[in-house]
DNA sequence: TCATAAAAAAAGAAAAATCCCCTTTTTTAA
DNA sequence: TTAAAAAAGGGGATTTTTCTTTTTTTATGA
């Protein structure tokens, strides 16, 4: 073992019996612990600001109050040095690329198996990463410019406003509400769509939703 | 105790660390022991075809190969003595009527408190059915008519086709694309759109989308 | 710092798809 | 046999989508 005390661990996940059952399996490795787990992303911070700094945080991304993605961006302003792995549900891609960029450590699928949480874990304390071949694979694409054409980093990157109105867009509501909703004029938020279609590879609105359920980037 | 020996238990759900994890937990109670789990729906019909009968079965609505309601309808066809429990991530409400109608015993959101779950078995056991309040709510609610109108239960009951429109409406395709895989003309197609947004109160595609992937009719 | 290329934002116009209201026919159930 | 539900459809209003062009902003290197 290359650490002396184990590493302490804060888990957030709204889905009170995968989080609970995770972490009895955690204390159950014997060089990690469960300092504290949370149901949204507010308990992280609050855990943290009371002086319960982990080593590492495992979150879920759709989460009440406060997703994923905006406690990674706290974690990562306040307190870089703790390591974020993200628990999703699918594979990410869009939403894989802000998280790397707050400098997420790696992706965990709830599918995965328990050893291989175990292996996770121990990668991340020894490296400082945990990517699996898919992950890896997806990072490595994204650099490969295709035929001289925008590379795939720029082709996949959403800007916050686009990803403000894909959550919208994942909605009932019409776009001419949305517009309202968004203070832009209907054509600026067609543009949006119309870029959207393109980035995300969609011929339509329910495209749209399913790509930003895909993504952890909206959840009913 | 009322029974002698453990109540046993078939698990499954394709998410395997939560699948694991709630394995444990509930090998923890004594008097529940899971026996068998599953990733998917197939599984489940294979292990009780090699003779495992349990006397629950804690099944997830969303499984690859055979979802949840698919097993559900299998199983109370030929062991209608094991008790289903449905694992789910949300409040269903066509879902439910569909499930009920097949005799499912109850319903456990994925964000019960553990010993939520323990008093889920026990009463299954005890009376047979485990229904939350709002459960019950929403059952008396289907059988309240409302002023001299269809009831709750013809409106919100949909039909096999109807089902297999809204998993193809929540899909990139478009209208004249479903109508052709489901062999209907596209007119046909329109009124199960219409009747839908009536049953579901929705307003748009998007909406249906929605309300199939709260239900448990589609999974991502 | 300025020129220039490259994105991003904004938009016009038309085609296509979606949505709505209402009627008729067929099937199913009581 | 009759009522009710499901299936099928007509026609038109509205929204969405596609294609194309113009303007504005941003970034970058000479």
């Amino acid at each position: 073992m290359r650490t002396q005390s184990r590493q302490t661990i804060i888990l957030a996940d709204d889905h009170i019996l995968l989080r609970d059952a995770l972490a009895s399996l955690i204390n159950r490795f014997e060089n990690f612990k469960v300092i504290a787990v949370a149901s949204n992303g507010t308990e992280v911070l609050d855990a943290i600001k009371a002086g319960e700094i982990p080593d590492i945080i495992i979150l879920d991304l759709n989460m009440p109050k406060m997703d994923g993605y905006e406690v990674t961006k706290w974690i990562s302003f306040y307190h870089s040095q703790i390591k974020i792995l993200i628990l999703t549900m699918y594979d990410s891609d869009i939403a894989l690329i802000r998280l790397l960029q707050e400098g997420v450590r790696g992706f965990l699928k709830k599918d995965i198996h328990p050893d291989e949480l175990r292996n996770a874990l121990e990668t991340v304390v020894e490296h400082g990463y945990y990517y699996t071949n898919s992950t890896s694979g997806k990072i490595a694409a994204l650099f490969k410019k295709n035929k001289g054409e925008t590379s795939g980093l720029q082709k996949n990157t959403l800007t916050e406003t686009e990803i403000d109105f894909l959550k919208l867009a994942s909605s009932d509501m019409t776009y001419k509400e949305i517009a309202m909703q968004l203070n832009l004029s209907t054509r600026v938020v067609d543009n949006y769509r119309e870029t959207l279609f393109d980035k995300l590879g969609v011929r339509s609105r329910v495209g749209l939703a399913i790509y930003a359920i895909k993504n952890g980037i909206v959840s009913f």
